[in-house]
DNA sequence: CGCTAAACTGAAGTATCCTTCAGTTTGGTG
DNA sequence: CACCAAACTGAAGGATACTTCAGTTTAGCG
């Protein structure tokens, strides 16, 4: 393609000017990103909406590949630290608690910007393909495995790693669709979630007992 | 960009040859995307593997973005009437059993193709932003959602609108997870999807109850 | 066989985009 | 204040890509 063997390595940031440039040159292109997508996003374009030239950019980025996928570092930092941070200050609650309180996390870190979310989901899953959902989800899931971990006594016959795998992925999945059909806000979501994740692991074997055991009053 | 208004219809195929060109084209698009990604998706590429030129592509489509579509379409259709048909074949089943059948035929019709369902995923995603999730899911979900009204009996005390959502997308969620890290085969994860869907029906309101009603030993 | 419409071809025109680098401006420092 | 390195500029070179259309080939038919 474009990208030909680079040969030099990009400068880093010394003066705090330049530190300043770079932070601008990747708030430019996520708001770009948002508003034009991959296909509409330019270096060009980066650096008009950024204040700066074109080649400013190529002193500190490979080209906009790489400042898509800083941005998209950062914002997987910023959720997974999230996460991580609940995990930890919730330990010592019982498994139900815990869950419903990481959700909540989850749900008000996603929240700040849906739509960033999505470009950048979008974006990444084009330019690095399975490999892209294989790394992002794999630090999730091995956090959630641990976390169930703590709780093994509560989880006897329940398969972790399995578990970690599709309740991340199931939450991950109906959070992406929850922005994209602008539903995040609905307070209903949570309790879904939470019912979502509790359900899976209180293992309804093969049988529903729904109408059964469980009293749930008719009206 | 380059798509100025277009001022003529493209042409319908009228005979039996054009009609294979057509699927030719529409084969080709679907290869190229899976190799090189839509980034990648070229024109010319697209008429060079089809064995044809690129006038022709022309005649038929307004250019890749409406190939990819229709690719899609027939994609999503595909899966759409395997899970319908299903939904019709086990009517008169139990719930836990029908949507255990359900997500069996769903695993099925998505393993045929996986790379090109994620591929097809991603472009779609950019090339439509979250119009296109709106658009491919509320079919599905609302299948979902007369299904369970079926079973409404059973379900008393579920909102069956949210359910449908929340679950069609959690499938979705693990789905797509499981094409990336190849999971597709696993024989445990038609299990754990149908523990997942029947476990949010199921309804573990918010206590555990895991092993044995296990009164949540301390620790 | 001869004719018409459908189908097909592919070189050419136009539009961007990417990326570099020689030159200019600015910050820090003795 | 003078100087060096860091930071920044932006026009220009190079590479495709998209799309059209005038011309050629082919299918169907009387």
């Amino acid at each position: 393609m474009y990208a030909k063997a680079r040969e030099f390595q990009r400068k880093a940031p010394r003066q705090a000017r330049a530190r300043a440039t770079v932070e601008v040159l990747l708030e430019a292109t996520a708001q770009v990103l948002v508003e034009r997508g991959y296909a509409g996003l330019t270096t060009t374009r980066i650096a008009e909406r950024a204040g700066v030239s074109v080649g400013t950019l190529y002193q500190y980025f490979e080209g906009k590949a790489e400042l898509v996928r800083t941005v998209h570092q950062r914002q997987v930092a910023r959720a997974f630290d999230a996460l991580a941070h609940k995990a930890l200050s919730t330990e010592a609650l019982a498994i139900a608690e815990r869950i419903e309180q990481m959700l909540r996390a989850l749900l008000e870190v996603k929240s700040a910007r849906p739509s960033l979310s999505m470009a950048l989901h979008a974006t990444m899953l084009e330019l690095d393909g399975p490999a892209y959902l294989e790394r992002t989800i794999s630090q999730t899931q091995s956090l959630v495995g641990s976390v169930l971990e703590n709780h093994a006594d509560d989880l006897r016959g329940v398969d972790l790693d399995l578990a970690a795998f599709v309740l991340t992925n199931a939450v991950d999945g109906v959070i992406e669709a929850a922005i994209a059909t602008d539903r995040l806000a609905d307070p209903h979501l949570i309790e879904a979630l939470t019912r979502l994740v509790l359900g899976y692991l209180d293992g309804a074997s093969a049988k529903l007992r729904v109408s059964g055991s469980n009293a749930t009053s008719p009206g």
